[in-house]
Parts: structure tokens; sequence; C-alpha cells
DNA sequence: ACCTGAACACCGTTCAAGT
DNA sequence: ACCTGAACACCGTTCAAGT
């Protein structure tokens, strides 16, 4: 009796916060691939069917875990433009991306838009309606940016450290490589010559996503400037 | 024994081609997730233990898979200037991948790229060096392009079929959630009526490829034509 | 009313035994 | 030398029994 007592005294009692930031905590630490519904019960030290008084199911762990992700995403800056709001914005949503590395994989699994996720949307929309830009070019913006208005980028081979065109191999493979992809062996030799101080990949992935989010903030922008509509391509 | 032979018999003789093929079949018709080594060895009438004399693991499985996918895009036109000829070969990409829907999320969870993954590649920096852009201009670009040049979009919840800002519910909530997210609400609106003949989505995602993939394509040009460089960027 | 152990229907893969 | 059944260590989730 007494040692009854004692354990139910002893674990805090569990509700739905505790088990999805446990989950969160759990999917920073090992990667998403060591969360499963068993695991995280053993973790908050109950059975794995009282995880299921919390959430209906895994898919709902996860929309949760999402949530959390995306509530760390910045407000807009009110007193900036539209192009420097947005860019602000996603590269808030990198930030966030990068202390949770599951997390895109995770949003890009999910079915439907949870509340949270439609509210940034909706915001981001709002940005660029009030910079002025119409509603066509604003509907073709959102699909031109996609999933990078949440920080992803869209590189290759990036999941698990290194990207494709980079080369970690010793120098003796790379010159085998270069005989049989001689134009990938260019583009490593140059940017390894290039961007030696960076170690790993050798490339410079923040440099690498704002790069690619500039030009294509830059298209829309002249795009807006031009009056640019859908029904009157260029 | 007559019963015996005429098993053996019955059966095609299993080699590697025949399993990939298979995999590939198998996972055309009931998406990636039906597709386990238990369901393909039953699919090919053999105890699952079998196909591990011709694939390693299920890894290489899906790398098999990935090469099937990727060997369907076709060869550059050498006839055409470089941004004519990349548009197109990332356009075939992209009518390969609607051929096999699930090589995006596959592919994406390659941990290296095959040899024919890097051929591609190959090719593509080739492409854009024939061109005449600089070593350190094709570096970037790569990096931009990303994996759009296997004609994955980057759009959001697109994976089983809608777009997140795509109502395919009821007018009477539609109404609740202009209340809730007036932005999309505007943009869904505006959307549905411009291109109301497209069915479900009620966006065209043929044209919203081709809008992101020109935006990029055109700022790539447009860096060319000035002789950008990294190191002193504009 | 609440909690939970056993069970179900799966996985990918190992291993040892059988032919 | 080749093939294969049983087993291992997992999954998410259902269900009925226990308190």
């Amino acid at each position: 009796m007494a040692l009854h007592a004692e354990t139910v005294a002893r674990r805090a009692p569990l509700n739905r916060e505790r088990v999805l930031q446990t989950a969160v905590d759990l999917a920073d630490a090992g990667g998403i691939e060591d969360l499963s519904m068993r695991r995280l019960a053993q973790e908050l030290g109950v059975v794995p069917m009282a995880l299921y008084k919390h959430v209906a199911n895994k898919e709902e762990l996860l929309d949760g875990m999402v949530e959390i992700v995306v509530r760390e995403i910045d407000a807009p800056d009110p007193d900036s433009d539209w192009k420097t709001a947005v860019r602000q914005r996603i590269l808030s949503a990198r930030r966030a991306l990068l202390r949770h590395p599951w997390g895109r994989r995770v949003l890009e699994s999910r079915n439907a838009p949870t509340p949270t996720v439609l509210a940034y949307m909706d915001s981001m929309i709002g940005m660029l309606r009030s910079g002025g830009l119409s509603i066509d070019l604003t509907h073709h913006v959102m699909h031109a940016i996609g999933s990078r208005m949440f920080g992803f980028s869209q590189e290759l081979f990036t999941e698990n450290g290194s990207a494709a065109a980079d080369v970690t191999l010793p120098a003796a493979t790379l010159a085998q490589i270069a005989a049989i992809y001689p134009n990938i062996a260019e583009v490593v030799a140059r940017a390894s010559h290039d961007e030696a101080s960076v170690v790993g990949s050798g490339c410079d992935d923040q440099f690498e996503f704002e790069f690619s989010l500039d030009l294509l903030l830059d298209g829309f922008e002249r795009l807006h400037l031009q009056r640019w509509s859908s029904t009157q391509p260029s």
C-alpha cells in the first residue's frame, strides 16, 4: 500500500503538454526514428496505452510536435517592408528547424495542416498583401515559396549531413570519382578551395539558403513591380 | 517429386532485375507504404529470405528502385541553349516522378546518391557549364535548384493530394475558415474563381511548378549575364 | 471510472537446421 | 551449396480483464 502510494506520487501527473514536450525532447536528442509510442511511454514511466488518454494516436502526437516547432517562429516585424519582413521571418523559421532537425520530415508527413500552421500561412499571405502584391501574384508566390517558408531548403541528401556534391571521401577515391563524374569533381574542387574554412560539407548551408531565398524574393519583387498577372504572362 | 519439379518450373527464376521491377510495380499500384520485404516476397511467390540473395537489405532495394526512376529521365537536348535544355530536362524528370509518386519520398530518404543519380547531377552541371556559367555560379545554382532538378516541387501538403491552401471542404465550413484565416480565404476564393475548371485542388500544379522553375532559371540567367560572383555579391 | 497486461497483425533481419 | 522455417526484437493499436 505504502509502496503503491509512493509510486503514484513519484511520477508527475501525465498531461498532453508533458507528453508532447517529452516527445519533442526525445526527437531532439535521438532523432525521429528513435521516437515510438512504446519508447515515449518508457521515458514517461508509464505503460504505452496510457499515452492514448492524451493523444488519439501517433499521428496526433506528431501534429502536436509540429505545433510546438511552428510556435517557435518569430512574429513578423511590422516596421519592415514586405520583402525584408518575409525574409527575416523565413530565416527565423529556419533557425527553429535547425533546433529541431526532425521537424522537416514530420511536417512533410502531415496529411493536413494544423491550426498553428494555417495561422502561419495566413500571416505570411497577410505580409505579402500588405506589401501591395495582388491576390493573384500572392497566390502563386505562396506556391513558389512552398515549404521554404518553414525554413526548408530543397537541397540534395542533406538529411543525414553531407550534400551529394560534397565529398568527405579520402582524396584517393576523389580522383577515381573525377574520372567518372568530371563535372561534379570540378565543382567540388572549386568549392572546397574557396571555402576551406567550412568543415565537413565544404559548403555554407546558410549562404546557399539565403542565395536561393533571395533569388526567389527578388523575382517576386520584379513581378510585382511590373504588375505581373497570371492571365497575361510576360 | 513431380509436384516439386512442377512448382520449381512454374515460377520464373528470381533475379535482381525482377525483384526491383516488381517492387516498383507494387509501389506504383499500392503506394510505398504497402511495400515491405514480406509483401514483395509474397508477390514473387518466394519466402522473404529469398530476396536477400539479390539485395543486401531494404535500403539497397530502395536504391535500386530510385535507379529505375532516374533512368526514365530523358537525355538532354544538345541543340537547345542551356536554359531551355535544363528546363526541358527538369520537366521530363517531373513526368517520371508523376508516374512514380513514391519516388520523391524514397529519393529523399537515401543517405547517399546512387551512381545513376550522380551521373544525372554530373550531366546537369555539364549543361550549365556548356552554357558558359562559371564554376562558382554553377555551384550555387546546383544548390538552389536542389531536388527540384528531379522534378520535385516544394509545395505544402501535396503528398496526399490537396495543397494546404486548397479547400475541398463544404462551403459552409469555408465561411468559418474565413473568419479565422481571412487571408487564406481571400486567396482560395480568388484561385477557385479563376481556375474553376481544375477539379480538386483548384490549383494547376503544372503551372505552379513551371512558375517557380522559371523564376529560378531567369534569376540564374540574370546573375550569369551580370557576371555574378559569390565573393562580390551584388 | 480508470488503468493495464496480453494479444493482434504487422515489420526487417538473423540464425541454425534441413535438403 | 542452396533454401527456408522459426525466432528475435521491434512496431501501433485493440480489447478485455482487473482494480
